[in-house]
DNA sequence: AGAAGCCTCCGTATTAATACTGAGGCATTG
DNA sequence: CAATGCCTCAGTATTAATACGGAGGCTTCT
């Protein structure tokens, strides 16, 4: 077998340093290219043939998740492998839809990954224990698809979590109370929440404030 | 002047890695440990004098920020450089009260990195640009002391993000709505918001919830 | 043309949250 | 012992949020 071409796409130089420190060790693998951002790895890929691509999802001005579409799109051949800190299941459920192959979080150990590698330059998918279990709670159990807030209700859930009563953002923004009060009831049903105290808690773990 | 001698704390396996073969080229500096979280750090310390201790915020069941203090009083020779994803006002505030001598971000290039360790192992301090903002704008523009919840409150807050009502609460927790409610304004003054959205968000902000 | 999503607005009723002030019991700590 | 912080509870009044169930004008996409 020939040796498996890798890619690694993250923001943190260390880690990327840590990956090919590993993989260097190795016969069987080659780190072909690394990148710090999503424009930069689009670069790579254009240049190089990667087996797998080690892909962060949170680099900057970039999501990984969404990269994943484009890179499945235009590199069929090319397998991706998210590699982050984040073992929340929107994002797992996310990248599994996208069409990413594996799923592995940074405190991964060194076997693991290198047999993840493994399977996954051969058209396996991998993803570990952890991982799916939080795919079978969030698909299964919660089975949410969340809606996207609108930008004006994005606008409104900014100042509510502010601290704004209503009265003061109806005043600001030249809408009725009631008008606020339809875009915060709306956002709590997009959401799938039961007030705005847990409305707030869900839009700051989705990052959206 | 003899070799730098370093301990590394972080529960990533793969960043720790990264920061050894980094080193590791280096004649100047030498990894004496590494742990995977707090108990086997304080372990490390026992067995093995340390100039610098890079340490990242968060590993589990240990919180980077508390484990500061105890090391500076036992060993007041060790140098600590906070190392961590979080470039968060409240972590840079909280790490240089409690006596780090570095904070450092992961996206950190290897020669500040070098430049940092020689720096903080001569009892020097270092903070790169952007952790230098960061300190200034959350101490001067904004001098927010905040205070820390207690364990009840702490408990409060989770139910109250889960979007249960203050009647709610008083009945899991078996006591009277007023003390619930008590909990609610209290958090509210310590965390220097204004209403329940505005608490949320600051407690997801700080990462309490 | 029709569907869909967005933004806007309304009435009524009930429930919850906030403002204000105050306080006793308890453990910890200087 | 005094001080501090925590946890508990209270009365009264006002304001805000939530639960119902619509609805019209607008753009965008099919």
């Amino acid at each position: 077998m020939s040796t498996i071409k890798i890619i690694i796409a993250d923001d943190h130089q260390l880690f990327r340093n840590g990956i090919i420190s590993l993989l260097e060790k190795r016969e069987d693998m080659e780190v072909v290219g690394e990148a710090a951002n999503g424009d930069k790895l689009m670069e790579l890929l254009e240049l190089h043939h990667a087996h797998v691509i080690l892909l962060d999802i949170s680099m900057p001005d970039t999501n990984g998740l969404d990269l994943v579409k484009d890179i499945r799109a235009k590199y069929p051949n090319s397998h991706i492998i998210m590699l982050t800190m984040h073992a929340e299941g929107q994002y797992v459920v996310k990248a599994v839809k996208n069409g990413a192959f594996g799923y592995l979080l940074k405190n991964v150990d060194e076997q693991e990954l290198i047999t993840a590698i493994q399977q996954v330059s051969l058209g396996k998918k991998y993803y570990n224990a952890e991982i799916s279990e939080l795919m079978i709670s969030n698909m299964s159990i919660e089975g949410e698809t969340l809606k996207p807030l609108s930008e004006r209700e994005m606008e409104i859930l900014s100042l509510v979590s502010d601290g704004l009563t209503t009265k003061e953002i109806a005043d600001q923004l030249f809408v009725s109370t009631r008008t606020v009060e339809t875009h915060r009831v709306n956002m709590m049903k997009k959401l799938n929440v039961q007030n705005t105290a847990e409305l707030i808690k869900k839009a700051a773990h989705l990052k959206l404030i």
